[in-house]
DNA sequence: ATTAGCACTCGAAAGAAAAGAGTGCTAGCA
DNA sequence: TGCTAGCACTCTTTTCTTTCGAGTGCTAAT
């Protein structure tokens, strides 16, 4: 059903209020926002409560929304929130440093984003399954050699192995063929016991060295497609009036300082088309965020990688503020690492030295 | 001066009490447990806080150690606590898996640490200089080559190097002779730019290449020299009533958080002959620690490196408990990586399987 | 439909009183 | 001289009341 005007005003009124001081907002309060006496606001604030989306603390507080009221307000009434140009300027900065190892830069991307929202952050980047494209080895002494291999994203991998037996230049060199031959192009699932086996039967005398490097290899293909999942300011949980019960936020922070369980709830699932999600308290699968939110916009890293940065906090947190720069982020990540564009008409042009009038787009989508 | 038998006793089980309950304790309360009346134990108590070594929250609350107490019961006091048969076991298991490389070994200690202390943890491993000891150069195609540098920690570095313009495997067969001509057995310290401009002399028409092979190889020692700094189980410290007050916790919590902080503050001073420090309250240089405690063992990490790992507390922390966890882990810690025992006697048997240590690193195009 | 007015509710804040814990001191006892 | 028992005193903590005020729901008037 649709909502009056004012009614919708109203809404909107009171989730932006009580995003701002924490505190129920009243009629009161609102009378002169929106042009009617406080009788007024009273009747509809109890229309509101009974359709669900306001909710009251106690029979004489002010109004507070309840889940699906934010959830209306995110979806329909939320104010796509320009940043400024101070806060554009600022991102701009930080990532233009833009020589960094991935692995680095996620973890300042984590730390931009979490200064700029006040929330705690966390950014990870998804792989596609990774291959070998080549394995080299050098040959270091009788006992020594190293594997370097070269994975399909190019990033290089390598090993220093001691041997309790002696190996020469030739055997090396079998080896390498060998694993050339047999484990280039395939991905760590695509590694079966049956090719290890053949292999070691083709190599002969070097059998019992396949074994290390095989293994050496699994890991590489499996450490390169677990996304390192990077969380920063988890602190700040600490400046929200929702958390000064130490025992909620103890519970929450160990929620979010473990990175796994976060990143198990959190990709995947239907990001809007502007490439921002929003789950509000309870739609949160994790027991831990039930009364929590979180905002997460996805870039894309390149090299058909996809990447998300996410932020958490009270539902009481301010949407539109921290999807304006979550956002923008996104987008500038997306320049950066793919060199595309984000996702729908997000008119940021990201210049790095100097800083035009940005535009911001933000919204959600259910 | 020295305490009588006696006073001693009621310092002990002041601190001791004041650990478990975190509550002042009374004279009430020692009576049965030193075995005389509490109007004595109030005379003792009496001279005690004259002396400094106990305080009063107020006039009429029970007595809690002063830093001078604490630091007292450190040094004369406290019984090695002996851990039990599971807590061992529980250590030895979890350092078992000694095949890790020394990154996430280190992650892991934090943890293990922070687990068995309840505390927040950090861990860390200080290395000595390294050089580069040899660098083998990989031509992959005529834009491209793999450096891989191993260095004197035997840790493998590498870097993949994309090139705008052409190489031949001749040049890159020249690069390796220079760099290892060069710059092997050097520091990061020892690399001048007077080295490096007449190797770009020597280098002819790669002359390019070598700038950024050499700022590879600067980057490589001077990231192999910085210690990474692990800290974990951050969030427990809200666990402790005295970080209750949201504002403390909140400060302590980034200065932990923030392992450089951490670090300037800790890592060289004098180390007890058993490999313990405990720094008590204001004994602590960072501000921030001035109502915490740290206590902090050593460990040897092979190859001249030495190691840290540490755990973060309320001045009221269990001294004992804690620093006998933290010998035994270091102890632990000190055969697995050096195979060394111990400084001191500690008889705590770790027992583990020889195995062969490799070590790994992986790089990054930049 | 909107508004003004009013009685009512319920939490938060303030105050008062009581309870409790622990001390310091003094006096008595071995 | 060293220990103990007893008691008055101090301060915090807890609990109970009271007050206050914000905000509501309802009704009647515009």
């Amino acid at each position: 059903m649709e909502l009056s005007e004012r009614k919708k005003r109203i809404l909107t009124a009171v989730v932006e209020g009580y995003i701002a001081t924490a505190e129920p907002v009243g009629s009161k309060t609102l009378a002169q926002a929106i042009g009617c006496s406080s009788a007024t606001i009273r009747n509809e604030m109890s229309e509101l409560t009974g359709m669900g989306l306001l909710e009251q603390p106690h029979t004489s507080a002010g109004r507070v929304p309840s889940p699906a009221g934010y959830r209306l307000y995110v979806n329909e009434l939320m104010e796509k929130q320009k940043l400024s140009e101070a806060e554009t300027a600022a991102i701009n900065e930080k990532l233009a440093r833009k020589d960094e190892q991935i692995e680095k830069l996620m973890a300042e991307v984590g730390q931009l984003t979490s200064s700029m929202t006040q929330y705690p952050a966390y950014a990870l980047t998804m792989k596609p399954p990774v291959a070998v494209k080549r394995f080299d080895f050098i040959y270091i002494d009788r006992n020594t050699f190293i594997v370097v291999a070269l994975l399909t994203d190019n990033t290089v991998k390598n090993k220093l192995v001691h041997l309790p037996f002696s190996v020469d230049q030739e055997q090396i060199n079998t080896l390498s063929s060998l694993f050339n031959a047999n484990f280039t192009g395939v991905t760590d699932r695509e590694i079966t016991d049956s090719i290890i086996r053949s292999t070691q039967r083709a190599a002969g005398d070097t059998y019992g060295l396949v074994a290390v490097v095989a293994s050496f290899t699994m890991e590489c293909l499996a450490a390169a497609r677990t996304a390192p999942m990077r969380v920063a300011g988890a602190s700040r949980l600490l400046n929200q009036p929702e958390y000064r019960d130490p025992d909620k936020a103890h519970a929450l922070m160990n929620f979010i300082s473990d990175g796994s369980r976060l990143a198990e709830d959190l990709p995947p699932a239907g990001l809007g088309q502007d490439g921002i999600r929003v789950t509000i308290g309870p739609e949160n699968m994790a027991e831990e965020l039930k009364d929590s939110s979180v905002v997460m916009a996805s870039y894309d890293a390149g090299d058909g990688m996809r990447g998300y940065i996410g932020v958490v906090g009270p539902t009481r947190m301010d949407y539109s503020g921290v999807a304006a720069k979550l956002s923008y982020i996104a987008a500038g990540l997306s320049r950066l690492l793919a060199g595309t564009d984000a996702p729908e008409g997000l008119n940021n042009k990201l210049v790095l030295k100097e800083s035009e009038r940005h535009e911001q787009e933000a919204g959600q989508e259910g």
